[in-house]
DNA sequence: AGTAACACGTACATCCCTGTACGAGTTAGA
DNA sequence: TCTAACTCGTACAGGGATGTACGTGTTACT
């Protein structure tokens, strides 16, 4: 792993040769998690024989890849400021990085086909875990809804965060717009529920006491 | 496409290996869009070149797969009784059918690779158009919100059933729970939101707590 | 300036999947 | 029962992708 770690001594052309193959490999596989080495290679502007000088296998490429989305992620992540109401801390954390998650998002699904299962777990636990406590911390303040398990909630953000990268990689949605339709979208989703009767169902929840009636 | 044209005239036994063929496809197919057509093959208990004997090339089958699961859809669509508030009707809507718009949607990912751009879209439109105008009219009721457009609360609707049908097959959501995540999650996402905070203002009301410490 | 690291191409072996060809055994239906 | 339809295996050609091998330029760092 070329990467991160601090190899013994590379020259610097290799380092640049690696950061394009890696930003290549970024967008090509989260554009198409079945983009070929040689795609990433001429993307990256490199032969194929050189990004195979750096990565000897394909998993290796793909792991590299989504781990410097994820480092890039926890980056950006990490730069929100999550305190305060926990409704207006996800809108700024959301607006300011759902491209990146969505990028992730993207590519671990290329990883899924190349690493071993339980790799791609370790890398996205940290970063889960973090919008988990933003949520739980929500829940704890009473601005967001109890009645749902988090695992779900934070799924549906994932998916909501691809599928808004989608529309925009499509031409469906403005890249301008994307922001407000995923905030608008993930605050209607977190927030606490009016005691609205259901009325299909007889066996309601009736787990949530947010605000007694 | 030997699926539902009337073939002139073929023998029992064909029909029930083409019935197998589709079904083992739509399940393979949902699980995997890659999955080999010896993959199929085998899961409906056939040989490879039996399957080749009713449809000459993979794109055949993947769209007879996907015609017929559309088809089942539309079936289970089409008992629902969508009158009535447009909020009762979509949840009855999603606790009948969350599997089998999850299915479609998974299956189209497939379609997407063998399939050209033009028949995919002509496959989904009518179902497509159905959920629209069920949302179109809980506007009209004014249940359903209107600030956000239908295309795109369609297309969360359609990743929201894809995630709750990956989270089952994971095994992270009984499947008893699925439809009321399901339901509970569409019912906030189509709710008029409340004209409490508006995001794109920095003004935002400032003592908004809503159930004190 | 010299040396080791790097870029890069061509060629090759391998694997997997698709689709075709041939042929023999089996079953449905008149 | 007899025939056409169906099943199903093996074998083969083609394409595409992954890795490997070898060789020649080119560039960075000392």
């Amino acid at each position: 792993m070329p990467t991160a770690s601090a190899g013994p001594r590379r020259r610097a052309d290799a380092e640049r040769s690696i950061a394009r193959i890696v930003s290549a490999a970024r967008t090509a596989l989260s554009g198409d998690p079945d983009a070929s080495v040689d795609d990433i290679a001429k993307a990256a502007g490199v032969g194929r024989m050189t990004l195979y000088g750096h990565f000897r296998t394909r998993a290796e490429l793909v792991e590299a890849a989504l781990a410097d989305a994820m480092r890039a992620g926890e980056e950006a992540l990490s730069s929100v400021d999550l305190a305060g109401d926990a409704r207006e801390a996800l809108a700024r954390l959301l607006e300011s990085s759902w491209s990146l998650v969505a990028e992730s998002v993207a590519l671990s699904i290329a990883a899924q086909k190349a690493l071993p299962a339980g790799r791609l777990r370790e890398l996205h636990a940290a970063p889960a875990r973090r919008v988990e406590e933003l949520i739980a911390r929500g829940q704890d303040q009473g601005v967001f809804r109890t009645d749902l398990p988090v695992s779900w909630l934070v799924n549906v953000l994932h998916y909501i965060l691809k599928g808004a990268a989608e529309e925009n990689r499509a031409g469906r949605v403005e890249t301008g717009e994307v922001g407000r339709l995923v905030i608008a979208t993930a605050r209607s989703i977190l927030a606490v529920p009016p005691p609205d009767a259901t009325p299909g169902h007889p066996d309601v929840s009736a787990g949530a006491e947010v605000s007694g009636p």
